[in-house]
DNA sequence: CCAAACTGGTTTCATTTGTAACCATTGAAA
DNA sequence: TTTCAATGGTTACAAATGAAACCAGTTTGG
């Protein structure tokens, strides 16, 4: 009989891999500030880009625009950012990191790098080049379409 | 200042990937069966092993009892699957995949390995390779601690 | 024996999520 | 213009989820 070995599965593998790791991450930024996962990466597109809308920020970090809605709140809340109304356009507002959230994200960012270093850490040099080059090839695949 | 790349943060990158790979494949058995995930996992872990217990087949696909335990009851009412008690452990419930549970199996199993085909025919062997050996030596690694 | 402590599995409750509907504004077309 | 489709963003509602409490039943140690 055909059978389909679960742990062999990519779409399986990824997922399961994703899911422990992002659960392991997911303690760094909760335990320090009581973040969500899509706070705490609304936080990190803000502190890369810049200055950018609630859309821009969706893409950038591959979240549905309810999440983003319902984050950039929030931050917006503990006045991590501040929205202010486009000249051109009415219906944009540009999000921007406050001091406060200027100071969250600088102290995430070396902890998110640390917590990165120390699972690439445990691979060897060719592993870490199979994992970076198959993700890339995997993300140019599935790009197209 | 120090900035976090999040397109090259491997948390980031894994979860986009999985996100948008099991999203994809959802399709197939949200459509033919109104499967949620849990639901696909379950069949496919009990087609896969034949009879297990809730416990094992949440070690198996990696799932929280309590998502196996109502996946569990919901393809027990289509009548997928049936419960046996066991002779010695009166908590243990044994589980098994009915006829018509089986069916589905049967007809699920090709569109999987399909749908992995397919997303694997867009990379090179090389790529190939990658992503198989990155992933695997991922798995360890988390495995380890 | 008998009282913890433990295990397999279910249920309850609060939180998170996604879909779809929505509001306001803008752009294009008639 | 006026209307109609599209777009940025929010909200309402239903479904999915996880933590913790729970209910057997089982094991362990006194």
């Amino acid at each position: 009989m055909d059978v389909l070995e679960l742990e062999n599965f990519l779409p399986y593998r990824l997922y399961r891999l994703a899911d422990a790791v992002s659960r392991e991450f997911s303690t760094i930024y909760r335990d320090r500030h009581g973040l969500t996962r899509p706070e705490w990466r609304t936080l990190s597109g803000l502190g890369q880009r810049g200055s950018i809308t609630a859309t821009a920020l969706g893409e950038q970090s591959a979240m549905h625009k309810t999440k983003v809605s319902r984050a950039v709140a929030e931050l917006e809340r503990r006045r991590w950012l501040t929205r202010t109304a486009d000249e051109n356009d009415r219906r944009v507002e540009h999000l921007t990191l406050t001091k406060a959230g200027l100071a969250a994200y600088r102290e995430m960012v070396p902890l998110a790098k640390a917590f990165e270093r120390e699972l690439l850490a445990k691979l060897s040099a060719s592993e870490r080049a199979a994992i970076s080059d198959g993700l890339a090839a995997l993300e140019g695949a599935l790009g197209k379409g």
